[in-house]
DNA sequence: CAAACATATGAACATCTGTTCATGTGTTAG
DNA sequence: CTAACACATGAACAGATGTTCATATGTTTG
């Protein structure tokens, strides 16, 4: 039961069944286009990315890290362990520290093409700033 | 300054200088990490990864997407702005419809890759699906 | 055991985000 | 021009999210 009430939602020359009907059985199930969305909500966040970047370079424990980024203990702490539940990242005790590093390589890849996508959407950009 | 006050964040023998003056330069600046941040957000929801699943297989009006997910024209138009700011997609007016497209390759690149972090880190999950 | 320290975590709070509802804009047909 | 339609958008509201604060857990040292 789809949703067209307020004028009536495209007439039925509009909505092209051909199209419906070829794309419906290429979706992924709903619950894997959830986990998807919730894995790059993990990425959506400065302090995470931050995070994600400081360990390319280096395992790390939770205060270097806090330093670095110049936040409270606490703060990073949360967040890693969001990182850690997406399985981005993984922790390694060592006495009274516990460091912390990448899990996947398809961090590196993801966050590389974001940053290629950034680049190249900005070079577009150039005489139309604001296209609302 | 950093915030070290509570306890004192880590005595001098915790955070490694060495590493900390490693991974300090090869940061990027803020600002590019923040864009990053903001580009995954807009992967962060599950109405616009549908969007751009949806937008994998061809070019669409706004209501055939509204009516494939079965949500309001409102909600997908809306949708698509964000999409369209990000550069991800690009739209094109014919008549009365406007159709919407993929505007960038790197799309599919990082939503493949998020699926296979999602297949590979599924995989290792055994015998320990809580771990918090 | 107690003290010190590195880290983890629960509650609270302010901010951000996505949908709905009502209405506005742009285009075609009559 | 007017009506009908496809789409866009502003305001509002509920739900999600990130940080702070206080405190708990786990480890080492004496």
């Amino acid at each position: 039961m789809a949703k067209r009430d307020h004028a009536q939602v495209c007439a039925e020359f509009c909505t092209h069944p051909e199209i419906l009907d070829k794309v419906k059985p290429e979706m992924p199930d709903e619950e894997r286009l959830y986990d998807l969305a919730e894995l790059f909500k993990v990425f959506g966040d400065t302090t995470r990315i931050r995070i994600l970047y400081v360990l390319f370079e280096s395992e790390m424990c939770v205060c270097d890290i806090a330093e670095l980024l110049n936040m409270t203990q606490s703060a990073i702490s949360h967040q890693l362990r969001v990182l850690k539940q997406a399985r981005l990242v993984r922790s390694r005790r060592e006495g009274k520290t516990v460091f912390y590093a990448l899990d996947d390589d398809h961090v590196r890849t993801i966050i590389g093409q974001g940053m290629e996508h950034l680049e190249e959407s900005h070079g577009r950009r150039k005489k139309h700033e604001e296209d609302l």
